[in-house]
DNA sequence: AACTATTTTTAGACCTATCTAAATTATTTA
DNA sequence: TAAATAATTTAGATAGGTCTAAAAATAGTT
């Protein structure tokens, strides 16, 4: 079996190689798991000596297939947990990731599948984020960033880019959830910011920062 | 916070002074933990230094106030989580264990408050076994192992002594499940083997060694 | 191409948890 | 009570994961 620590590693190199496709660089990787890049040198040794990553000197790394199917692993077992907080524990979407990340190194088939079951098979995490099958299959959604909608778009919210509580806690606030309907009413040259309408009713003002962290399609 | 290993030579330890009130040795621990008695003095040491048990050297060690705290929050973790792995996801008694050996070091005040509620606040595991409440506090049940019983009494079945997973199959194929009524009907004198009626019905043999390590209460 | 700045790797330590083998202390037993 | 046996602790190693400081390689820039 894999470490935490490993499966962390694992799960981090997936997320930045997700959207890019080069390999990807120590230093990336020290950012994202909070920690130095001289540890990361010493880790990627290690899980190219267990073939789950392609490792050479100064040229980044990449996945292998079978570090792959791990790092999809954990993703799912992450992404159903937070489900499974939600819906069953009445957790909020802000609560929902600290407590998934130490429940996603659970290691058992039947209890993830379970859970799975449990849940009804759900597509899609408490964040939008697409849930991977028992095969490691994910369902991607095309969404874009609210800031690359224009005026009189009618939009419907899909996910976030940020997942950090005070932002989740401000679109709380701000009436702003999965599933909503957003309208853009003004694009302030300026600044980008803009003018929404949610569900047809409240008004809002949002900045460009904000708008760049929601995810959306056309309605 | 304390290790999840850490956390394991507490539980180990409370349940070893649990019947006994004496202070608990080295070799007893070795032998629960699966370790060595070079590796459980290390361990004691860290656990003294850190006011979790009471240690002097070949004296043995009991736990204090605030390590039996911790190994009380553990015990509850683990037999709310069997609980709900049984009520909720479909496990059988004897596959409980192992994912519940797991799922105990999960660290979340919330998370495991929700479960005992989710649950309905169960007072006892799967196996029988008390829960303690979230103050630690423990509900005591007076039963005896069947063996400690004579011919003609009539007994509900309360919990086992032994939970490998062997013995609860073997349990299950018999028909003898926790609530269930058992009459003695005749004790071997030779062996102490006995002659049992389940629920006024089925009628079964079971030596001693299995008498021994099924828990039960007149009725 | 040569110099500079950045990135990455190595060297050397440290901490936790574990082990085996040897030494020490406690307990039995004659 | 002295010898033998059992239990426990210490000494010395190993392995995983981390760190700082220094060296090496790569990338950028005149
Ligand atoms: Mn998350
Ligand atoms: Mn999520
Ligand atoms: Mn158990
Ligand atoms: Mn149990």
């Amino acid at each position: 079996m894999n470490s935490f620590t490993a499966e962390n590693y694992l799960k981090a190199i997936y997320k930045l190689v997700e959207h890019s496709s080069n390999p990807v660089s120590t230093n990336s990787i020290a950012e994202k798991m909070n920690t130095k890049a001289a540890s990361v040198t010493d880790m990627l040794k290690k899980l190219a000596n267990k073939k789950l990553i392609n490792y050479q000197k100064y040229q980044g790394v990449y996945l292998t297939t079978k570090g792959e199917k791990v790092a999809l692993s954990v993703i799912r077992k992450h992404r159903l947990w937070e489900m499974f907080l939600l819906e069953k524990l009445d957790f909020k979407w802000d609560e929902v990731h600290d407590v998934a990340e130490q429940l996603e190194h659970i290691n058992s088939e039947k209890l993830i599948s379970q859970i799975d079951k449990f849940l009804n098979y759900p597509k899609f995490d408490p964040h939008g984020d697409p849930i991977p099958d028992a095969n490691g299959k994910i369902q991607q959604q095309k969404s874009n960033s609210v800031s690359h909608y224009k005026k009189n778009d009618a939009l419907i919210m899909t996910g976030v880019v940020d997942h950090s509580a005070v932002f989740l806690q401000y679109l709380d606030k701000s009436g702003l959830a999965l599933g909503n309907e957003i309208r853009i009413k003004e694009v302030i040259e300026f600044d980008k910011s803009l003018k929404i309408t949610i569900n047809k009713k409240n008004t809002l003002f949002i900045s460009n920062e904000v708008a760049k962290n929601i995810l959306a399609i056309t309605r």
